[in-house]
DNA sequence: AAATGTATTAAACAAATGTTTTAATGTCAA
DNA sequence: TTGACATTAAAACATTTGTTTAATACATTT
């Protein structure tokens, strides 16, 4: 029977599934979706080749679920409520959402996959695309906008406003998605904490004298 | 006899082999390394399967071939000599620069994949990426860096210099990767030619006011 | 023309990988 | 305890995909 695989709706019922969907996230995130085996993820979950089918259907039915996962999971480490806070001027709000968005794509730490899973379905994007465009890239990216949309002022057209956006995140993702490339580029540059945080200060700095300029010229 | 096939160095002898060349090149620079198939690549060269591993060895043998020949034949139809120029001031370099990646990264014509295989490349690396940065990456990147460093003047600090440069061709970038999210996020955001020229002035004009700022900061 | 080397083709091969099957194990209620 | 059900495990299966083989056609040279 097709399709029979005892899976009830989206919630993780046992803790097979609970490892499956960590270990999952993991390697997604690290890999994106084409490179990455079910058996890599089934050896980091300690569990059977099989689990994936059984639990998930199959390895699209587990990519959905980790996607799932990871929007209900949204433990926020990096809280982006200090983005709404009317106040603190707009410039603070810019700095506190790149440090958010920095600050994700860079922890090292244990759950730190969702922003990276985020990443890389940006430009390896799945069926999966469209949900975690509506749920996860668009509530972020209209912070962004009335951050922007303060600083450019009443005079700031949609379409610039929609520029810049891109300009601040592009920036931010180059960061990550580049780093190989970075790495040999200039060997220098390093990716520890104190660098992080100056990577997310010149990102603000740089951003707000181009708004602020961009403003000015109108 | 492994190893044994009939390619002398690196030239292109066979009209087979321009036509794999050919198709490769664009087929890899749209889906990257792993996603695409040499039956892919065959079938829109009209070869057989095997070719790739007779004039090749194997699929790895055919990408170095097409790096390689990406970069002999770079045959710059938006030249990069605009920005040696010393006749023009830096802001001009700079939009020339910036023009030239734009235009290149969204450039449809028949052997427009040479720019966004580089892209796919950063984002995707394979064992080829140590000659992709070293003969086309850095060459670039050091024109840039000459015009950062112009506008930032003699107060700006290598590390500045390092992450505006990052700060310029992250902005470029992302428009080509993000592109399945942009579109659904920005329905009403086109790049046909016209778009394409006024997204090359903004993303100029966004990082001349950052560059300007930083250096009045001083 | 015969021979030799090159190029192409169809078929087969081997490894990787997603999926299914079937049996075994564990769990819990009747 | 027994029976029903859920879960796990090992093995097999089927497909994809990179690669190789063996035969054939083509071109060039002798």
């Amino acid at each position: 029977m097709a399709g029979m695989y005892p899976r009830k709706g989206t919630a993780v019922t046992t803790e097979t599934q609970q490892r499956l969907l960590e270990a999952a996230g993991e390697v997604f995130a690290e890999q994106g979706f084409h490179k990455t085996t079910v058996r890599e993820i089934c050896r980091r979950a300690r569990a059977n080749v099989a689990a994936v089918n059984y639990h998930f259907g199959d390895k699209v039915g587990l990519y959905a679920a980790v996607i799932e996962y990871a929007h209900s999971h949204a433990l926020e480490k990096y809280p982006l409520t200090e983005t709404e806070r009317q106040d603190i001027s707009a410039a603070q709000r810019l700095h506190s959402f790149i440090q958010h968005i920095i600050f994700s794509l860079f922890d090292e730490g244990a759950p730190a996959w969702r922003s990276k899973l985020m990443a890389r379905e940006m430009i390896e994007p799945t069926a999966a695309l469209d949900a975690v465009v509506e749920r996860m890239i668009r509530p972020t990216a209209q912070r962004l906008e009335s951050i922007v949309r303060a600083i450019l002022g009443p005079a700031g057209t949609d379409q610039q406003v929609r520029l810049c956006q891109l300009s601040i995140i592009g920036q931010c993702l180059h960061h990550r998605h580049a780093q190989p490339v970075i790495q040999r580029l200039f060997p220098e540059q390093q990716y520890g904490p104190a660098e992080v945080k100056a990577l997310a200060d010149h990102i603000t700095r740089f951003s707000l004298c181009a708004l602020q300029g961009l403003a000015q010229a109108e």
